[in-house]
Order: C-alpha cells, then structure tokens, then sequence
DNA sequence: TTCAATTAGCACTATTTTAGTGCTACATGC
DNA sequence: GCATGTAGCACTAAAATAGTGCTAATTGAA
C-alpha cells in the first residue's frame, strides 16, 4: 500500500528513543513501555537493526541497544533498508541476481523508467533525512505544504475506509 | 513493502496502452493479450479506474475504455489513489473522520512530521509525473543518477530474498 | 556462585492485504 | 438474435505482515 511497516515504524521511534538517551543503552524493555509497542517484536526489530550495523547491543543486566554512529549519519533509507530491503516501487524494479530480472512484463513493460525515477526520488528523500531531523524537525528543511489535491483526496478517502 | 500494488502497475501500463491509441476505446481484452496480465484482473482496476473518473467507458461490443482527458492531465498520483487510496507513510498518519486519529503511538509519536514531510514529496512526485512522462521518458525531467549507497544495497539485498 | 535482567536465535501462529477467479446482469453494434 | 463488451458482487488463494513462545547464552551484581 506503499507505506512503512509496523517494524519500520517501531524502528524509527526506538531509534529516535535512543537519540535522546545519547549514548546510553537502553533495553527493549525500557522501550515498550515508553511506547505502546509489543516488546517481542520490538526486540525482533532491535536484533536486525543490530546485525544491520545500525546499532550497538550489549547483554546482560544492564545490557541493551546504543545508536552505533552518530544520529546525522543514519538516516530513515537506512532503517528501511535494514528491516524492508532496498525499497522496489515496482515488481519489473526487483532485480533477482541470480535469475536475471523478474519482471513478467519485462520485454514490453511500457512504464519502467520513470517508475525508476520516482523511486530513486523517494530513495534520496529517505536517504536525506536522518535520525536527527526526526529527533529535531526543523521547519527549514523543506517547507513543502500540503500537497494533496483535494480532489484526489476526498475520492480516496472512500477506498480506504 | 513500499512498493506499488499490481494493481496500480496493471493500471499504468493499461493507461499508458490508451495513451497510444489516442482517443480510441479499447477493451480490457485487448489490453490483457498484448501484455501478461489476467484479463479479469485487469477489467476489475480498469472498472475502478472509470468509477474514479480518470477514464470513460463505452460498454457493448467495440466497447472499452478510454482516457477521461489528456495524458498530461493524468497523474501517477491520481492513479494511485484510485487504485489504492492516499499514499499514507506512517500508521500514525491514518486520519479516521470520525474517530479522529488511529495512532496508537499518537500521543508519544516522536516521528510523525518528519515522515509527513518524505511523504509529501513521494506524493509531489507521483503528482507530477503525468502519463505524458510515461510514455515519453525524456531524460530532462530530473537526472538523478543512481541513488543506493553500495552498503546499503548489499545489505539489504540478503533480506529482499 | 547464584540470580535476575538482558540479548540471540529459531520456529511458529494469526491477521491482514493482495492477487486472482466465477458467475450473472446489462449494454451495444452487427 | 448473438457475439462482444462492461458492471457488479462475492468468493478463493496466496503472500506479506504482525505478533508470540521457548530456549540458550551473556553479564552485572547481590
């Protein structure tokens, strides 16, 4: 439906969570009761983004997660990449190395690149906005406003009821 | 997954194929021989596509459908909230009318406006990338170039299997 | 050295979303 | 009349996502 899943989501808040306790580690634990997060899938997401480089964990009592670097240098493409993959905006994007591409469509598939394009511009947005600009959301960053045509808006609203 | 519905790909390409055929209706059949699509699958987002006003459709034989306006009138946009409703990010940016906002993590969210703001700017995007951009790829529109970090494709390349 | 707190790993169930199909009614041109 | 279409509704199947259970390994501290 184009949009973030619930473990990306948990992610970004235990992240931004642990921006504020700069430095420290903070246990899943602590993190599912500040938020209302189920604490085993939290720590399922923690884990990934651990392995993912992401983050530091330490076990034991008084264990728990630690940003790995600094919270400019990650950023919401990373995160997503860590617990969704390199985001496809369409199947004929998914590239399957060892099988060539998979795209059914692929020999007459009339609307790749610019499918392309719009990825690649959704890509660099995630990859331009860190965990410090979710922590500190200053309005200087793009003052877009809002971009729904309320056309569109109100006939969608109907579908997604 | 971030990633467009089939949906919504069966409609572009059908979209862009009425885009060639200028003015003509042409039926869903028609659409489903020349591309690998299921032909029941493509009538019932082409009937979706009509009841959201961006094509007409002529019933009888040598019936089908047509674009409602010009290929510069039509946005990837338009199609996606047809297809599959505003383009929402986050969870916590669901608007239920009535009964107000549906996210749990609503009152503590630490990162909802930075994530409106990316998806503001999918959404500009998607609006303005018409069919004309479809079907003509000019390379002027934005050259982005290639936007995946090395590390971060490879890493996710593991979990997309 | 025991114990409580914590991450690591694996496998599993449940829920939701998406993909796709079947059937019937209605419309239209030949 | 009939072949060729769309319109509408309901349904099944498959896939992705959300969430849980259990056990092992690690660590700090009583």
């Amino acid at each position: 439906m184009l949009q973030l899943t619930k473990r990306t989501e948990y992610g970004l808040i235990a992240l931004v969570h642990m921006v504020d306790r700069d430095g420290e580690f903070v246990s899943a634990r602590e993190i599912a009761e500040v938020y209302p997060i189920p604490r085993r899938l939290l720590a399922e997401v923690l884990k990934d983004l651990s392995r993912s480089g992401l983050i530091d964990s330490q076990r034991g009592a008084s264990g728990g997660y630690a940003l790995a670097r600094r919270a400019e240098m990650i950023t919401v493409g990373d995160v997503v990449c860590a617990l969704e993959g390199a985001p496809t905006l369409a199947s004929c994007e998914t590239i399957h190395p060892t099988s060539g591409n998979s795209c059914d469509v692929q020999a007459v598939c009339p609307i790749r690149s610019p499918l392309q394009r719009i990825r690649e511009g959704i890509w660099r947005q995630m990859e331009h906005t860190s965990l410090r600009a979710l922590v500190d959301p200053t309005p200087t960053m793009s003052p877009l406003g809002s971009l729904f045509s309320p056309e569109a808006d109100s006939e969608s609203a109907d579908r997604t009821r």
